[in-house]
DNA sequence: CTCAACATTGACCATACGGTCAGGAAAAGA
DNA sequence: TCTTTTCCTGACCGTATGGTCAATGTTGAG
C-alpha cells in the first residue's frame, strides 16, 4: 500500500486515486457496453445508448476507448476469458462423472451470472468471429484438442461409453449456453418469470443428469 | 390453371406473368435478406447490401417492403413456419425412439440446410423478441405444452425415464442449432472445414444417441 | 505554489443510413 | 389501339451515428 498521505484513510469516497478514476471508468463502461451489445448487437449498439447506461458524456467514452470497435473487442475478451476460467474445472478430475458434471455446474453458472456476456459470445460468433477469430484459432483449439485428449483416456479406463468428444463438448457447450443466451424464450415458456433459484438448480440437475446418463457415466 | 393464352407454354424464361415477378422478386429479396440478417444482425444489416445481395436498386425492395422491419419480421416468419413443420415429426411417433429420434434428425437438417434462418431467429430471440414475442406467448407455448404431455406419456408408460420434459426440449432445441448458429466456430475448430456429409452423419448420430441414452429411452 | 499530465465535456463534422418521390417502362385489360 | 395498373429506379432528404477537438477542470509530484 504505497500511500504516504495517511493510514486511516482506506478508501475514500470522492476524492480518487489517479488509477482508480481509470479503472473505475473503464468497468463502468464495459459493463454498460456488455448490456447494450448483448440487448442490440454490435451494430445496433450506439455509443451514445452506452454513454446513457453508463452515466457519462459520449465523448467520455473515445477518451478512454478510441473506437466502437476497441469497445466491442475488450468486452469480448473479458467474457473469453471467464469462460476459460471455467474451464479449468474439467482438469485433475478423476472421472467425467467428476469433470463434465463440475463443467457442467460452472457453465450453468456463468449462464446464469453473465447472460450479457454469453449473448455477445455468441452474436460474435454467429457474425463470423470478426474480432476473435484468433482466438479460436489458438486459444479455443489448444483447449478443445486438450479437453478431447482426456476424454479419450475416460474412455479407454472404461468409465464412460465410446462418445465422439467432439460432439459431446458441443452439446455441452450448447445446452449450458443455451440457458442464456435463449434465457428470453425460456422466461417466456416459464410464464413471463426468470428461472428462479430452484429452477435454476432443476434446469442444472437436468442437463447434468441427461448427459452424464447419455455418455454411460452413470 | 386460369391460363386462357395457350397449354404450351408452361414456363416462359422471360416475358413473366405479373404474379410470377412479384413472387419471384419478394423470394430473391427475402433470400439476400435473411443472409445479411443472418452475417449481420438487424442493425448490422443496411437496405443497400441486402439490394447489392439481391441485385436489385434499393428502391426496388421498398416497393415490395416498405420498411427494413417489414422485411426482417417477413424472415423471422418463414424461418418459424420451417421450424414449426419440423416440429410435427414428434407427432404419432409410438415412443420416444422414434419421435425424439425423427425430430432430432429434422432438427439437424434445418441446421444444415438453413443455418442463416437459425442465426436469424436466435438473433431475435437474443435480442429479446421485439418483433415475435406474441408467436413464443402464442404458438411455441401452445406447442411446447403439446409435446411436454406427449413426453409425460411416454414417461408413464415407461417408455423412458422420468426427465423433466421442458428442460429436455430446451437440450433438443440447444443441441440442434448449435451447429447451425455456431457453425463458425465449429468450422474452425474443424480445421477451417464445413462439416461434410460423413460429419454431419456423425454429428446427427452422436446427438441422437447421447440424448436418447440419456433419457432412459435405449 | 507551480506546472505538467491526466481527465472531462459541449459543440461540431462528415458520412451513411432508412426512407421518399416523381417520372418513366412494361404488362394487362378494353 | 388506348387506358389503366403494376413495376422500376435515379436522385434526393432528414436524421442519427461514430468520431474529433479545443477549452476547461482536476490531480499530484517537485
Amino acid at each position: 500500500m504505497p500511500d504516504p498521505t495517511s493510514a486511516a484513510n482506506p478508501e475514500p469516497p470522492r476524492p480518487q486515486r489517479r488509477n482508480e478514476i481509470r479503472q473505475q471508468n473503464e468497468t463502468l463502461i464495459l459493463q454498460a457496453a456488455e448490456k447494450v451489445f448483448a440487448e442490440a448487437g454490435f451494430g445496433g449498439a450506439t455509443m451514445q445508448l452506452i454513454a446513457d447506461v453508463a452515466g457519462l458524456p459520449k465523448a467520455n467514452l473515445h477518451y478512454y476507448f478510441a473506437t466502437k470497435e476497441d469497445l466491442y473487442r475488450q468486452v469480448v475478451q473479458n467474457i473469453f476469458e471467464i469462460w476459460l476460467h471455467a474451464a479449468e474445472t474439467m482438469d485433475n478430475a478423476p472421472g467425467p462423472v467428476e469433470g463434465i458434471g463440475a463443467y457442467i455446474e460452472a457453465k450453468m453458472e456463468i449462464s446464469r451470472r453473465h447472460p450479457d456476456g454469453s449473448k455477445v459470445w455468441a452474436s460474435e460468433v454467429m457474425h463470423g468471429a470478426p474480432v476473435i477469430q484468433d482466438y479460436l484459432e489458438t486459444t479455443l483449439r489448444d483447449w478443445t484438442e486438450g479437453r478431447i485428449a482426456i476424454i479419450h483416456r475416460w474412455i479407454a479406463a472404461g468409465q464412460m461409453a465410446p462418445v465422439d468428444p467432439r460432439h459431446l463438448l458441443y452439446t455441452l457447450w450448447a445446452t449450458t449456453q443455451h440457458y442464456a443466451d435463449f434465457g428470453h424464450q425460456i422466461e417466456t415458456l416459464n410464464g413471463g418469470a426468470p428461472l428462479d433459484e430452484a429452477q435454476w438448480r432443476e434446469a442444472t440437475a437436468s442437463v447434468k443428469s441427461l448427459i452424464l446418463r447419455g455418455i454411460g457415466a452413470i
